[in-house]
RNA sequence: GGGCGAUUAGCUCAGCUGGUUCAGAGCAUCUCGUUUACACCGAGAGGGUCAGGGGUUCGAAUCCCUUAUCGCCCACCA
């Protein structure tokens, strides 16, 4: 009665479902106040993950609960394994996208962009971010990311705008940054240049139209194809392959353009394809990379038809201002009507258009601010190519960074933005190579007047270049520059924790932000600025469709995390995401995680239910905590391999199925008392230094659970917390006391089965025979007695008659039953099992009879089909006596 | 147009340099179960010519060729 008190008091203190929403909020906060992630430099080794930076205008979403759970169980992992462990937080200013949502809300209010200064609208800009910034760095608490916050960085803070200006002066002083007249991606839109990789070349279909322009002086016509006969107006060309026959008649001749009647020369280059179109092209060098190009050698005209919001300027004659759109089919319009439109044809081809805004990119002929890529990208390609000194996971990602760096061209860094850093270029009069470039505007003065010789030249005389850089142009030093290693080279967080060492990113950003850090890594510091890079899949969800805001599939992240605790969050993506792989995300997942959490707290539950007593152990105790102490240290072998390899979802997986599987179902049931009995005392204190070992290996995937049962277990300082705890330590594998346990499972599932097959509850005790041909070891026989509730267990050297049999390798074991055994039923499941083994014996026996094969193949395989052969035969022998003895 | 990768159970995926991990895991499905942690549970079961075809080999999910389908990356063909 006292005991039955006692568990009614319990059951009520410790409810048997688990309460993630309380406990989550609970730890994530004592770790907080106990300053666990923070790391200083000391005499540990150093473990280190910056995180890419999200936008400050972002929310979380499944990309980012990924990436970033896993981040913390590689953060919180090599925590316990001793390792300094630092976590650097922070985000983005991301230049284009926060620019776009602040001109967008100013003109909600009525307010132009244009109408204020560049102070005005970067003060407008950082009062956004100051009110959405922080948004999406709560969420990843509520993850239960162990960053060190007090380390959180931004991409615009004052020292890292110092950085970036002084690796800009740098790379000038080098030599490697210039400013060009080239031709560039525009986005009319954002209104700004865009680097290569911003481009995203998307498949359309789109009208080609062919188009007569009269030859000068002729009633002849040559007749172009193109698709945007916008472009018209700034021809300055017709184009034709010198080895096209067809139009020798045409060399040296002129045509009209029409609409504007421009007469330009027929000219002669090999890159047209005589196979296209017509085989004529028209050349508009100011509005195609290769029709630059060719103008280039051709010396043709430039006329720039575009305004820089893709409207038509003065060129464009009676449609002026009109879009670029718009002009293509009034144009078209215009040719139809003139009868010079000859026919039109549905072309599908790829166009490039902007990454953030999606606007159909314009290349436009401007000066820009370049940085030269070729000589900066060689220790990139020997340190992860020749060398292997950076690992990217997976591999297959080294083919795509091979190739984008062995192709690279320069990079256009400049912006024609307002929030981001300013170029450092200060322009003291209006030729094209007036301007000197310094980190102050005192140097700038400085160089100004030295370079001029004018002694008189004052600060006022000299004009900032208006343009920032590319926001890439900051997040590339981001793993030097969180350590203040850009500025202060030898300061002790960056000699400390530079080279970090995992990097955890998504495949999409490799060129925008991987390859180039690691470039920056080698040319600011000439060191690698980390040793692993895990690129994540993309989540999808269950129709492979990439979760997106526009689609309205994602869901949304903080309602998880309600639903189904972080925890069973962070199990959910985990167990879908095999490393690389893209994932298709299921909340059922999150729900299997919610659950496994639960299954965890009821096994703590019983444990703690327990009343202890000062008796002996039994036999059966001792045996099962042996050999799940194998198991355990065998998973931590199977674990570090799996680590090793970023194989999170294996190493969760084998996790789980060790705490499921080995300790919840066998090992607890092995262990526990019978009805209302108390344990042994030093049952208990094993079985809970086995939870507690549990505990710490599941730590890194289930966080918040895990420090929740870890401080129930006993009262425990601030020192002694889960989080802070030590890895288990490796001990030696009982592979032979593991095999043993294996053989023993297979006989508990036979009587199982048996008593399933008849109806015999459990709690009615049989009597098990067995007839040993196996010779097994006898160490689980009392283990077997207890899980199989047998009275007797009884080795024998005959067979029992009336009993009901089962076979585990060539061992038979027999239940005796009163009242009748279906001898027919035996009979049938004999003689399918003796089939069987016949023809496996025969397949082997062909295999032995091959001299080829006994000859060629190694002999540990030879031996192995012989056991097999062996074992077989015996099998065989023990099944027809069986059967004799039936019939 | 170039390159890379994939195709294994209903679903998502493991399966390394060919043979004792060779056809596996989790989920889902089905059957049974009110045993004193947990029904967010337990015990069991079914389910695959390893995309198709060819080849190499004593032996192929694994290596080679080929076809098909699907992804991804890169590229200035109007």
């Amino acid at each position: 009665m006292h005991i039955n008190v006692q568990k009614l008091f319990q059951s009520m203190t410790i409810p048997s479902i688990y309460d993630a929403k309380n406990v989550e909020s609970k730890w994530y906060d004592y770790w907080m106040s106990h300053n666990y992630f923070h790391s200083v430099p000391d005499d540990r080794e150093p473990y280190t993950i910056v995180i890419p930076p999200p936008n400050v205008t972002g929310v979380l979403h499944m990309g980012h609960m990924l990436n970033n759970t896993i981040q913390d169980v590689l953060i919180r992992r090599a925590r316990l394994k001793g390792f300094n462990a630092c976590w650097v937080p922070g985000t983005d200013h991301a230049s284009i996208a926060t620019e776009a949502k602040v001109v967008a809300k100013l003109k909600a209010q009525g307010i132009d962009k244009n109408e204020l200064s560049r102070e005005e609208f970067i003060a407008h800009a950082w009062e956004w971010t100051h009110e959405y910034g922080g948004v999406i760095l709560e969420q990843l608490k509520k993850l239960g990311c162990s960053c060190d916050w007090d380390r959180t960085k931004f991409t615009m803070d004052d020292d890292m705008n110092e950085a970036v200006i002084k690796v800009f002066v740098e790379l000038f002083n080098k030599g490697l940054i210039y400013r060009g007249y080239r031709m560039v991606n525009w986005d009319p839109v954002a209104k700004t240049t865009l680097s290569d990789e911003e481009v995203v070349h998307i498949e359309c279909t789109d009208t080609l139209y062919y188009v007569k322009y009269q030859i000068e002086g002729e009633n002849g016509f040559v007749t172009i194809a193109t698709t945007r006969p916008e472009t018209i107006l700034g021809d300055t060309a017709v184009c034709i392959n010198p080895n096209d026959e067809r139009f020798t008649y045409l060399k040296g001749k002129k045509v009209i353009v029409p609409i504007c009647n421009r007469v330009v020369p027929i000219i002669e280059d090999d890159y047209v394809d005589i196979e296209f179109g017509t085989g004529c092209l028209k050349i508009t060098p100011a509005h195609d990379v290769n029709d630059k190009q060719i103008g280039d050698r051709h010396n043709l005209e430039i006329i720039d038809i575009f305004n820089e919001d893709a409207t038509l300027n003065t060129y464009g004659l009676h449609y002026q201002g009109k879009d670029r759109v718009v002009a293509r089919k009034d144009i078209a319009k215009e040719l139809e009507d003139l009868g010079i439109l000859v026919k039109t044809e549905e072309i599908t081809h790829k166009i490039g258009t902007s990454e953030r805004t999606k606007a159909v990119i314009e290349p436009r002929l401007s000066d820009q601010w370049f940085l030269k890529m070729k000589d900066l990208v060689k220790p990139a390609i020997q340190s992860v190519l020749v060398d292997k000194d950076i690992k990217l996971f997976p591999k297959k990602f080294e083919n795509t960074y091979r190739h984008w760096m062995e192709n690279i061209r320069d990079w256009n860094i400049s912006r024609q933005l307002l929030w981001g850093q300013q170029i450092p270029a200060y322009f003291y009069g209006d030729g094209k190579n007036d301007f000197v470039v310094a980190e102050t505007i005192e140097e700038a003065l400085k160089l100004a007047q030295e370079k001029t010789g004018d002694r008189r030249l004052k600060t006022e005389d000299l004009k900032q270049e208006s343009d920032v850089v590319d926001t890439w142009f900051s997040s590339w030093l981001w793993p030097m520059s969180v350590f203040d290693g850009i500025r202060n080279p030898e300061n002790e967080d960056i000699n400390y924790y530079y080279p970090t060492n995992d990097l955890v990113t998504a495949p999409d950003i490799l060129f925008f932000w991987v390859a180039r850090m690691i470039i920056a890594g080698y040319e600011f510091k000439g060191k690698k600025p980390f040793s692993n890079v895990y690129f994540t899949g993309l989540v999808r969800d269950k129709q492979r469709r990439k979760m997106s805001k526009s689609l309205g599939n994602s869901p949304d992240a903080l309602k998880l995390i309600e639903e189904f605790g972080a925890d069973g969050v962070r199990v959910g993506l985990l167990l879908s995401s095999a490393a690389g792989n893209d994932l298709m995300f299921e909340e059922a997942l999150c729900q299997q995680g919610k659950g496994f959490a639960n299954k965890v707290w009821n096994a703590f539950r019983l444990i703690k239910g327990w009343e202890i007593a000062d008796i002996e152990q039994p036999k059966s105790s001792q045996i099962a905590i042996e050999w799940f102490e194998s198991k355990f240290q065998q998973t931590l072998l199977e674990l570090e391999d799996y680590y090793s390899k970023y194989r999170l979802s294996d190493a969760l997986m084998t996790t789980y199925k060790l705490i499921w599987d080995d300790f919840c179902s066998w090992l607890l049931e092995m262990v526990k008392p019978a009805y209302q009995q108390p344990i042994d005392r030093k049952t208990y204190n094993a079985i809970v230094t086995i939870l507690e070992d549990n505990l710490k290996i599941l730590h890194p995937f289930m966080p918040f659970l895990t420090e929740e049962i870890w401080q129930h277990i006993a009262t425990r300082t601030p020192q002694e917390a889960l989080i802070i705890e030590k890895w288990p330590e490796t001990k030696s594998v009982n592979k032979d006391l593991i095999s043993e346990f294996d053989f023993a499972a297979e006989v508990i599932s036979g009587i199982r089965t048996i008593r399933k097959q008849k109806n015999i509850a459990f709690k009615d005790a049989i009597e098990l025979h067995v007839l040993n041909n196996e010779k097994t070891a006898t160490t689980f026989d009392v283990v077997i007695s207890k899980l199989g509730n047998i009275s007797t267990l009884n080795y024998t050297n005959e067979k029992v008659e009336g009993a009901l049999t089962f076979r585990v390798k060539s061992n038979e074991y027999f239940v005796p039953m009163q009242g009748s055994i279906d001898i027919e039923a035996e009979i049938a499941k004999l003689t399918e099992e003796l089939n069987y083994t016949q023809g496996f014996l025969k397949s082997v026996q062909k295999k032995l009879s091959n001299e080829l094969f006994v000859n060629n193949a190694p002999d540990q395989v030879v031996a192995s089909e012989k056991k097999k052969e062996a074992d077989a035969l015996s099998k065989i022998e023990t099944l027809k006596a069986s059967l004799k003895s039936l019939t």
